[in-house]
DNA sequence: TGTACATCAGTGAACGCGCGTTCACTGATGTAC
DNA sequence: TGTACATCAGTGAACGCGCGTTCACTGATGTAC
């Protein structure tokens, strides 16, 4: 057998083993522990792979390539999240209560992943600096799909089970994201950020209902 | 007649005259076009000022200290955008109408000045670092009154009209800012960024209407 | 009104820092024969 | 199965940069007498 080489992140001499997959983790890790896409330094990188600062340009051109990656991941993260409070409804019998707790799932989802990782938050909402129309590879775990996509997936159940007309239905993304992105943003950096977490939790359920109402 | 000293901001030989003040208008016009509270560097700040970097050290304590008064006029220029929507609004006959004109001028302004300054409305919302428990000096132009002031108003105005009950008065700043302030960050830095202006300004529309219905 | 002097507001030079990136290199690996 | 060699994935040293901040200084201003 050769056991030597179960241990992926170790150390195997000269050659790493997998550096690609280990700066991408500990670009991950300074965003997470940073705050924010600013912690992602290259040579911090490396240093934390045991690695010199140059061998990152095997598997990244840059440091904003790193970034993007960093950024890919953090937005799988939340993906994750809302696709955990989704799977905790997936078999609801009435299917206006079943479109109903969907929204529902896909905000606190995305809140709860704000407040739990807001540097990685933070980070999945940087702007990529050079907007070259990116397809959004969006790799890593769960269904695949991105959080944007998630939400559309609810609000069409919702369609579906007769909640909201076509006419209705049409740009709602937009206005529910809306008020989902802005209390996480308020409460993680803003004026809301001193609440306390069981406060912030009621308000999020008021925000979810008033986005319910206003929708219809 | 003194006329050599009228000349505010240009330079009167070895002394600058109101450096504090150059040094404030600099920092916000780094993070007007700097996009944000990261180009406020002292450095180029007094070069900006025509001054030695040390000199800004007369005035502030540090760099943070300067990027916070510089984050207060950010402020400030958010508060004096919505007064200014709300200042069309100001004299209505019926009440009701009133009251939600109110609040739309809010919302109204405060997107607004997002889209317009983009820089400014990132830096207004930076966490001051260390969160000592500061009082929100807000000195700048206009009624005195912060942004989140001016939103109580406009819902104090939709509360005396029998708009909102107590019940659903209470908190609802926290509501409605939220929706608007999500547009806000997603229309600037998200993924609704390469929407065309007239789009935008129809969701923020709809958005509002979402806000009014989904409070009562 | 004129002078002495303390105070204020600037200068100039230097510090150490961490950063991204480039260069010429070398150790390890895998493939052809 | 053994060897030659191309390729791959790392090293080590150095670059220039802009930053925030500190130091000892000096020019200009205002006040007391």
């Amino acid at each position: 057998m050769k056991g030597e080489k179960t241990k992926p992140s170790k150390r195997s001499g000269y050659h790493h083993g997998d550096l690609k997959q280990a700066l991408l983790e500990a670009g991950v890790a300074l965003a997470r522990e940073g705050g924010g896409p600013d912690a992602v330094a290259l040579r911090e990188t490396t240093r934390r792979a045991g690695v010199a600062p140059n061998a990152a340009y095997r598997h990244y051109a840059s440091r904003h390539e790193l970034l993007q990656a960093v950024r890919s991941a953090a937005l799988a993260g939340l993906a994750r999240s809302i696709e955990k409070e989704l799977a905790k409804v997936a078999n609801e019998a009435d299917p206006v209560q079943f479109a109903r707790d969907s929204v529902r799932a896909v905000g606190t989802g995305y809140m709860n992943f704000a407040i739990a990782e807001p540097g990685l938050f933070r980070t999945a909402f940087t702007v990529p600096d050079e907007l070259h129309g990116e397809a959004v590879p969006e790799k890593a775990g769960g269904s695949g799909m991105n959080p944007f996509q998630l939400l559309g997936l609810a609000l069409d159940r919702c369609l579906d089970a007769g909640l909201l007309t076509q006419e209705q239905r049409k740009g709602a993304e937009f206005l529910a994201w809306s008020a989902v992105h802005g209390l996480s943003m308020l409460v993680i950096d803003g004026p809301l950020r001193e609440l306390k977490p069981e406060v912030v939790q009621m308000i999020g359920q008021r925000l979810l209902i008033m986005v319910e109402k206003g929708l219809t």
